[in-house]
DNA sequence: ACTGTTCGTTACAGGCTCTAACAGGAGCAT
DNA sequence: ATGCTCCTGTTAGAGCCTGTAACGAACAGT
């Protein structure tokens, strides 16, 4: 009964699983890259990391799963790009922040398509998108906007239908955020605008219309932000 | 030298493809419905249609081409819809009509979430999304749209960036329009924010949040048509 | 030095797309 | 009505994939 039984040790198994994993998943977004979600293949990621197959279903259980944790990341780093984007922003200035909150979004999806279509493109193959863990890595994007929306003030000028207002009032209860209906609709259509544009964008259908995408952002970025 | 060679008979060949062809999409959209584009399998589809998987490719070239057509068909059954929803509503009440419109998109889209997944989703395994048939099918809705557009006239505040607007003016006139800038902006500008709200719902990111997207939908109505 | 877990390997089952070679029947002209 | 021809559907198989099973080898900890 060893008080650290062997600290450094016993974990040197987990680390090296660990780096496994981190490099599957790497190679894997290289794959997404090139091939989008269907050609991403567990044998040709075993073949990239010199590695034959199957030995990659010791670190992930199924390629869904490696799906699933690509998305999480995604998520994450989605949030984390848009807590650095209006971190750059005085919190005094809460337009100014909505405006770098939109861009920042906007910035990630377009530097990296593959992972903006991870995670609102498909409902890939079969898996159910909404795991318990997705829901929550999705959270937290959520929540930047409605903080950055709740220091802006509300001005909304239309009255909001009955059922709709108690809907929101429960979802922004359970967001653990406070419960102003009026801040949740406005997040939802932001939210809603950004994604069209983002993703026209990336589907490259403003590009084969011969206009520029950034053009059409920041056309539209005062009424979002209005 | 017959007159009419065998004009009946001539063709039954033709009609038999035709006939085949148009099961094989119908059953195909049923596999679509319910495995996603990843799961449609021309095997399966073979054994839906009691035939052996490889006879269908006396039919279509490859699977691939088997679901370009589903997307032209799609593209062209939601123009159909479009068209539809607005000639309900006089022209001389254009409002309505980009009402009519807006609300005939999410009906379509909602109706086969499927299909519209298709249109809008995934640039789905490796094809590229944009052949040449792909856009010109596309332009249908789209033109619809900018016909509504103009009819309603241009209130848009803001002016226009320079290189916006000769993009605008070069898209609109490459698309057989009269080639005001500013109807192609808002055009670009409604279709974005209608994509945005229908791909959210479709994918389940309001119901996930206990909102109704009927609600969604109409409280975000007015301010598009504004 | 010994033991038990873990890793990576090959072999394989079952699925897919798509090609190739083959058998049968339908259309079409004589 | 009879032959010719093209079209159709069949099976076999190559080559890819995911995921499982059984086996050898390396490693951590005693």
């Amino acid at each position: 009964m060893p008080g650290l039984p062997a600290p450094k040790a016993a974990r040197m198994r987990d680390r090296y699983r660990a780096q496994v994993r981190a490099e599957v998943k790497q190679a894997a977004l290289g794959q997404l890259a090139e091939s989008g979600p269907a050609g991403l293949s567990v044998s040709a990621i075993g073949k990239e990391l010199g590695v034959s197959g199957p030995a990659l279903y010791r670190y992930f259980a199924s390629r869904d799963e490696l799906l699933t944790e690509l998305v999480i990341d995604a998520y994450n780093d989605l949030a984390d790009a848009l807590q650095v984007a209006i971190s750059d922003v005085p919190s005094q200035e809460p337009r100014a922040r909505l405006e770098a909150l939109a861009r920042g979004y906007r910035s990630w999806a377009v530097a990296q398509p593959h992972r903006y279509r991870l995670l609102f493109g498909p409902p890939m193959p079969g898996y159910d998108a909404h795991a318990r863990r997705l829901v929550e890595a999705s959270q937290a994007a959520m929540n930047l906007l409605l903080s950055v929306l709740r220091d802006l003030g509300n001005n909304t000028s239309a009255p909001l239908s009955e059922p709709l207002a108690t809907q929101l009032a429960a979802w922004a209860q359970a967001s653990a955020l406070d419960g102003d209906p009026a801040v949740g609709l406005r997040a939802i259509l932001i939210w809603s605008a950004l994604h069209g544009l983002v993703s026209l964008e990336i589907a490259g259908n403003f590009a084969s219309m011969g206009i520029d995408p950034d053009e059409v952002f920041e056309a539209q970025l005062p009424a979002l932000t209005a």
